[in-house]
DNA sequence: CGTTGTGAAATGATTCACAGCT
DNA sequence: AGCTGTGAATCATTTCACAACG
């Protein structure tokens, strides 16, 4: 067991397409799977999937490849979700409501077992499941409840505010979907999901092949 | 006006973030920006800010900085979003009726103008003002709303075939929201936004802090 | 054989540092 | 003085290419 240099940032990002990809093969009972086969799935080189996995070990196995089970189990070490999660989302809007239902969270391994909202209308209402709770019972419940991430799905004028009263309950690592930049201490982790910013990326990109590569952009 | 070299990744991602934070600046009358004011905001370097802009001309005025109406005007331009781009939802389960009503997309340029969907149990429902419409009309509605912008929002399992049917019927982007990667021809360009990716992102770094940069994770 | 793991080389991105403009 | 634009230097990531292994 060397003691590992660190890994590159989007070595981690791809660690979670390998496992997702891995899943797949699992349900159709493969046994073994090479990097080329695992790279050309997610349009990777082998070389690249190789190094990938090095970083956290001597998984595969000359002249076989992976063994699916045995890396699926690893890869879900690796990420941390070989355990489960509790979290609660805050923000009973759209986009709060949409993700308390979302089957794939609790398949890989989070638990949303709570939901906060301060606006009174929906106070006590229930969503898949769970009673809105107002933002005060938010100390209370992360306690009871052991809940270790926080979900921010309100305005962004507020997110900054609501992170803040998440971590200071005592969550570990927050899921954005506020487009704004949350300021955290380091001893908290943030991942960000913000749409508006992915469909901009989407016109520039459409843009682009439209006016050819890079046509009168500038003045 | 130089040829202008390629565009590093990065960079393109960052634009949107400027544009962001400019618009915010707008709103407060603020008339010029320095990168470096431009940078702390976003947790960037000055440096590096002025270097992505200078990839698409001269924008900045040396000792002054960029104006900040002039520059979300270009930045507006070199984006696409100088004009408004229409779209249509594929997918009325939670996540497609999350996004019909997300007031951000229109105010950043796109316009939800349909929603299809197969399940005959919502086909003819009214979801933010449109009504559902069966995956058949795609082709005419695309052509007579001149939708260029297709947003997946089904499972996973109809995610490659929904998307031939929008490339087919002629849009030139795909938003997707469902955890597969999409093949697609060069002419189409793809955006994907997946949750649970980013929440696996989250568990790593949270298990990261846990357990001390990177312990017994190798055998 | 086929396939991994890994140094070495190549490519890509960021930061430095400073000339030059206002 | 304050700030941009940019070549040069540094740092990070990917690809190459091959010895070693089952």
């Amino acid at each position: 067991m060397p003691p590992r240099s660190k890994i590159p940032r989007p070595t981690v990002k791809r660690l979670s397409l390998y496992l997702r990809e891995l899943e797949s093969h699992i349900e159709r009972d493969q046994q073994t799977i090479s990097s080329k086969q695992l790279g050309t799935a997610l349009g990777l080189t082998d070389a690249q999937v190789r190094k990938d996995l090095a970083y956290f070990g001597q998984f595969g196995h000359p002249g076989i490849g992976y063994r699916v089970q045995e890396l699926t189990n690893k890869l879900r070490h690796i990420l941390g979700t070989d355990h489960r999660w509790n979290a609660a989302v805050v923000g009973a809007g759209n986009i709060g409501r949409a993700v308390m239902p979302y089957a794939r969270f609790a398949r890989k391994g989070f638990d949303i077992v709570a939901i906060f909202d301060d606006n009174p209308s929906v106070i006590g209402t229930e969503i898949a499941g769970h009673k809105v709770r107002p933002m005060r019972d938010l100390p209370k419940l992360v306690r009871e409840r052991d809940i270790k991430i926080g979900i921010v799905a309100v305005p962004a004028s507020f997110a900054q505010q609501v992170t803040d009263e998440l971590i200071r309950a005592g969550v570990l690592g927050i899921l954005n979907f506020a487009p704004v930049r949350l300021d955290v201490h380091d001893a908290v982790s943030v991942a960000s999901v913000d749409f508006s910013l992915s469909l901009e990326q989407l016109a520039f990109q459409i843009s682009l092949g439209m006016t050819g590569p890079l046509e009168e952009l500038s003045p």
